[in-house]
DNA sequence: AAGTGGTCTAGACCACCAC
DNA sequence: TGGTGGTCTAGACCACTTT
């Protein structure tokens, strides 16, 4: 069970960047220099490059060599899904609302649109073991084709509904994540009788072009839920 | 400036992929099926699947094929840093406290460590133009060759504190994100007189044997931060 | 001119899978 | 047994950077 040799290389390259030996934007030996130093051919040194390449620890410049790469320390990866959290996970969910809506002003910039096109305007109440945990709006750029059938909306996720109607390749997505008081009518749907802070978070969904095709914002009761993150 | 083969190839199957002709778990043709098509040997059609799969298009099973993937419709890439944010800056740091304990039960588990280990507390308060926005405390497990200069304490961001002793490709780092409302401690230092909801994001910060380094709690005034992640 | 990385070829052998 | 992807070679030409 030896590793092949581009693993090899992969391995002690990762190994003295992490030891220190080799710092960021030192540079990694040439590919001829270790074609001669693992006796390998050219192209399997090149693969070996193209893990570390692609794993974010080097970079290349044609003509000049191969460096290391400044490593990111600010970066998290995170799965959003605002029927999931890693507190508890919705059990069921109740429709309140499915209307069609010409949007404020507000609406209209938000989704890059003009005040006489017909926004798609969902309300729900997520629940976890009977109590209600999150209330959600999602507000649709309305396309030919969007299925508008309640019993899917009941159960789907903001980029399950969006994708229906065209491929999710190609979506593009943003993420907003901040803290308030609810207002009253959050209060009344989420039965707060006591001060409680909101986790809200907004996710907005571009199609290839950029163009916004939806707005989604998600008001959690801040005793349940956390958002997890981690980097790799 | 015709484009090299292996990106016309996974400019051609993203194409496919995105306007439906190929759907996830859908098989891509054989390598040497594409060798065919475009004329071009197994390396150059390989450089272009590998390309896909990086990107998160298609996956490969040996003695199968190559297949399109399910996409990810729930990722997001988050960069946070607790000195920035996508409403203001912190353009000033106060260095409150900076002691060394030992640890009581809680964060001794969270540290995964015992309590008779030295745990160093770093306290500080997040200024935006002269304001108060942030309450922050770092709990670092204490290690040799750990310099605890204040100057740098000051301005550093907790990756930077950690990564300041080791080698900063081998961190692993988890994010916690939630909403609470403030006691009165945290009241007191942020200048809060009202109803106010805290964005709380914890920071715990692993080293490549998975044993925790440190942990880092900072509690925002809800009115001053929203953290944005996105796609890609 | 010499060295670097980027692209590409036409073969080869292997392990794995399905028939 | 034939097809699939995984690894690897020993060359080649190119554009770019450095000296």
């Amino acid at each position: 069970m030896t590793n092949p040799v581009y693993i090899r290389i992969v391995e002690d390259i990762k190994h003295k960047i992490n030891n220190g030996s080799l710092k960021p934007s030192d540079a990694v030996p040439s590919e001829n220099a270790l074609c001669k130093e693992y006796g390998a051919s050219r192209m399997t040194i090149r693969k070996g490059l193209s893990v570390l390449a692609k794993d974010g620890y080097i970079y290349s410049i044609p003509g000049k060599g191969s460096f290391v790469r400044m490593p990111e320390l600010n970066k998290y990866t995170i799965f959003y899904d605002e029927m999931k959290n890693s507190i508890n996970t919705v059990d069921q969910s109740r429709l309140l609302e499915v209307t069609i809506i010409m949007p404020d002003e507000k609406l209209a910039g938000e989704l890059q649109t003009t005040r006489n096109k017909n926004v798609v305007v969902i309300r729900r109440l997520f629940y976890t073991e009977g109590k209600p945990i999150a209330y959600d709006i999602k507000y649709l750029l309305y396309s030919k084709g969007m299925p508008i059938v309640e019993k899917e909306i009941e159960q789907a996720t903001f980029p399950e509904i969006i994708s229906g109607s065209m491929s999710a390749f190609s979506l593009k997505k943003e993420l907003t994540i901040y803290a308030q008081i609810p207002d009253k009518e959050i209060k009344n749907h989420l039965n707060i009788y006591d001060e409680l802070a909101l986790l809200v978070v907004e996710q907005k969904i571009y199609n290839e072009d950029n163009k916004p095709m939806g707005l989604c914002v998600t008001y959690f009761r801040g005793d349940y839920i956390k958002l997890k993150g981690n980097s790799e």
